[in-house]
DNA sequence: CGGAGTGAAGTTGTCTGACAAATACTGGGC
DNA sequence: GCCCAGTATTTGTCAGACAACTTCACTCCG
């Protein structure tokens, strides 16, 4: 069996991530050495390095020139910013039930705005998706998502079940579109009338407002997401790399 | 003091970094083939790929199985919270004069709370370092950084420095103390009474707080910062990566 | 003339084996 | 008990080769 859909070293990395995960490897524990570990997986030396590689930029072990490569310290942490993607996941990592209410949907012509963000010409028609998320049947977040009408040429039914499931989802299983990565900008803002509404919230309450922009492997903009979030759901984190790269 | 060997595989990725900063791989372009920037760059392929993959890590890159590897779009936002460290960063990102006020220091024991993410005994001492960081001498942040006092042990005089200069700087340049990574969680919050008098704001106002921990490369925690920032001083972004790594 | 199929060239992914460089450990000498 | 040199272990780097995949020019056929 050899359909390899990915590189043999992405799979290296996946094993040696759910290991960590499932504590066969606790923090601080040093990992077997390298051919070792490189035997114990049935791949080379070269293969194992390149996972070991990513596992070290993405912050989960430390390797040690001469010394070893170890589990490091900073677990991952749960509802963080720059790995969740979504307010379902959010909502999921913070233990509580994801929930939808009052979902609707529209098309309209983009707005100067959103044409801009979505690489698309002003006018044409984009998708905007608004719904109030609830965890454990709390509303605690307006999010409102807007991507191209395109998307959907054929598939125009998928907008319903985008009102049920998570975007990423529908997006990724119905569409083939997989999100690679995002950019988000947040900033605290006061509930105006209509969010207050939404949220079931006094005028003026504290929200967290968080724009964001997602695009594919190949740099397209594909969803545009608003949301306003009640100041006390969720404690965002952000795992800041650097600076102190290049020391002398 | 360590000086810590510098693999070589470090420098090359630093070499093909500045390249790109400096416009000479612009975005979209393809860079040259992995033997021949071996070959360029005096390294072997298996050290160029090191670096290669770390760079892919970073997002400044992507990699196609037989087809080369790609410089990313433009993926470094002026004040980006994953990257940019430290208020100095953030308001000279955002183009404008950073100084400080009413800079204050002291020695007190460690609270339970900073013990314990500091990693100390509670009622060891630590230095705090309180200031009002003013962007083009407008107050805009409050910011309050505590580190263990040891560090100071024979450098007392610094703690008058850091009134002035960037934290990260001091402790870089002078303690020789770099900083690796940190994570920062954050929420918005009304002003209080004393941190309104402090910023010169009215009780109530807008403010985002950011409370973070950094760490060197071996995990050992240096500096718990606390931050409030008038919420529309700046807007902080954040590069997302994922999803699409591990569907449950 | 257009489109699908074919093959070669180019590029990244992986393998093997070896040595260099840094660190951890061991044991002897004091 | 402590220091220090030598040894073993581990990661870093090198070299060359082949496999897997993409791209593109070209041919062949309708």
């Amino acid at each position: 069996m050899k359909t390899r859909a990915r590189p043999r070293s992405v799979s290296v990395r996946d094993e040696i991530s759910d290991r960590i995960d499932r504590g066969e490897l606790s923090a601080g524990t040093r990992l077997p050495s390298e051919p070792a570990l490189a035997t114990e997986l049935g791949v080379s030396r070269a293969t194992l390095r390149e996972a070991l590689r990513t596992l070290e930029g993405e912050g989960l072990v430390r390797r040690m020139w001469g010394s070893g490569t170890y589990v490091s310290q900073s677990r991952r942490v749960a509802t963080s910013l720059d790995v969740n993607f979504g307010v379902t996941d959010a909502i999921r990592a913070a233990g509580m039930e994801a929930g939808t209410e009052q979902g609707r949907y529209w098309f309209e012509p983009a707005s100067a705005a959103e044409a801009g963000q979505l690489n698309l010409e002003p006018g044409q028609d984009v998708l905007v998706v608004e719904r109030v998320r609830t965890a454990d049947g709390k509303p605690v977040v307006l999010s409102r998502d807007i991507l191209p009408a395109r998307f959907l040429a054929e598939h125009a039914e998928l907008a319903d079940q985008m009102l049920q499931r998570s975007m990423y989802e529908v997006l990724e299983k119905d569409l083939g579109i997989a999100i690679h990565h995002g950019v988000a900008t947040f900033r605290p803002i006061r509930a105006d009338v209509t969010v207050a509404r939404r949220l079931d919230i006094p005028r003026g309450e504290l929200l967290l407002a968080i724009w964001q922009v997602d695009y594919d492997e190949d740099g397209v903009a594909i969803v545009s997401s608003h949301e306003y979030h009640l100041a006390d759901a969720f404690d965002f984190t952000v795992h800041r790399r650097g600076p102190g790269r290049r020391v002398q």
